[in-house]
DNA sequence: CTTGACTCTCCCCCTACGGGAGGTTGTATA
DNA sequence: TATACAACCTCCCGTAGGGGGAGAGTCAAG
């Protein structure tokens, strides 16, 4: 029988853990005086003290080690509990592997330019979403005006409203680019020659910069996107999108308040 | 100039991390409705947001991309932090890999005795400490009698009282045991010629075992924690000790009250 | 006028303890 | 025997980054 500080030295764990173990039920000292409160641990604890601290080495949280303790488990949920935490650890190591070719990616860049990046590129997802559209072939990426005034035209005639910013989808390159435009809708449009309604499905992993300036600048915020995802070993695999979020007044392309994110669907390579 | 609920989606994240940003001065709405408390933001902070999402991707805490974005930044400070963050991270994966590892020789223990381990090896290091000690070549483990005798003798002669559990360090295996046992004490010791006096240097990792039971049995013990050694790739690289935490009463091999802890140094392999 | 969707602030919750205040207890020494 | 001092106790606050929810106010549509 030992006092907790001498029982902390043998265990080499703190003083406040052991307080705190016991405050959870995780281990209760063998005695307390009843008087003075003081805590009092036999040697024989020792081996249980151990397997938390062991438990605890593999990453399983107290709750799950007091659950391993106290309900006697059998070899076959123990097993299913560490098969799990392999998989979690597995991803951890994952994530952590992503984040260090990120840095090193950024580390890169700084070297090279002397200066933070100008463009941030996030991975986000895109949810499924209803839109009205037009889609058609242009002979290059500026003059999508007549599609956006058919869109726009047919939306003003059946009074519907936009749900949400407008975006071009770019599914060819220059020249003769295919490109739809579209309006998010909720509601179920009535069709015509032109004008289509479809759902557009979710991507998982979407590649997106923001462009924050006139429009006539917006390839930099492409060439930045395209060499983010070169150098942290993305792909592109579908079609790009633009969405004007905060559209230039009547077109101008030098309206220096333009807001545009330029969205790549992108697979880890 | 949207509210915080379109904000949040588009930027893809919480309203509640948006208050959140807000809170800490990390991200403050364009304008707040000095009536209502409502919140709005211009589509030009979205690059702001990017920005911290991105940096909290590298890991960086809220407080360091703050600072980052807040008191402009030379590229010289920023790669500086960097690089830490990159020796951070690889750090993290290290542990990560010791996890798994050991999760998985946890496994393979499972595997093979359809239960939890009877023994538990943690990891701990030995503080320096000063002790009178007796060595000399023994025929077996079990006959190191006189040389406690001798010492203590020697300390009830000298009326010294012992600062902590004695234990006995194995410089060499059977047969012809080079045995030093140990008690510690604090205040320098008049030496003779058979009892000396010195102070053991600390030790970084010594793999240990809790044995709790009849001293007949600590063979198991030794088994086990050698096989620990083994499996998880480390590599014994000096003499064991033999801690007797709660020595048998008058040196019964069966007394089951027993408590002794095997210590043996070890680097990872 | 009401309903439902947003929004606000405030408060507690999470991990696994660490730090410290303020008060006892136990032991060694003058 | 008085006293210093280490060790122990409980209680409270803090952590990072928000999540969950209560209770109340706000906004647009029908």
């Amino acid at each position: 029988m030992v006092k907790i500080g001498d029982f902390s030295r043998i265990g080499q764990v703190s003083v406040k853990a052991l307080r705190y173990y016991d405050a959870v039920g995780l281990l209760k000292p063998s005695q307390v005086d009843p008087a003075t409160g003081y805590r009092f641990y036999s040697f024989d604890m020792l081996p249980r003290l151990n397997r938390i601290l062991a438990l605890k080495e593999l990453g399983l949280s107290l709750e799950q080690i007091k659950h391993l303790l106290e309900d006697d488990i059998s070899a076959e949920q123990l097993r299913g509990m560490l098969r799990l935490k392999q998989v979690e650890i597995q991803e951890n190591m994952a994530r952590e592997k992503e984040k260090l070719a990120r840095v090193e990616a950024r580390l890169e860049m700084i070297e090279k330019e002397h200066k933070m990046p100008d463009y941030e590129v996030i991975i986000k997802k895109a949810d499924p979403i209803s839109v009205a559209s037009v889609r058609d072939t242009i002979p290059s990426y500026p003059e999508q005006g007549p599609l956006w005034d058919e869109l726009e035209s047919f939306l003003a005639y059946y009074q519907i409203e936009p749900e949400g910013p407008c975006f071009t989808i770019y599914y060819s390159d220059q020249p003769d680019v295919d490109a739809q435009v579209c309006e998010p809708v909720s509601t179920p449009v009535v069709e015509d020659q032109r004008v289509k309604q479809e759902v557009l499905d979710g991507v998982s992993a979407m590649a997106t910069v923001v462009h924050n300036g006139p429009f006539i600048t917006i390839g930099e915020a492409y060439q930045a996107l395209i060499k983010w995802i070169d150098a942290n070993d993305y792909r592109i695999n579908g079609p790009a999108r633009e969405i004007y979020l905060h559209p230039a007044n009547n077109g101008s392309q030098t309206d220096p308040a333009t807001v545009t994110e330029i969205q790549f669907p992108v697979e880890k390579i």
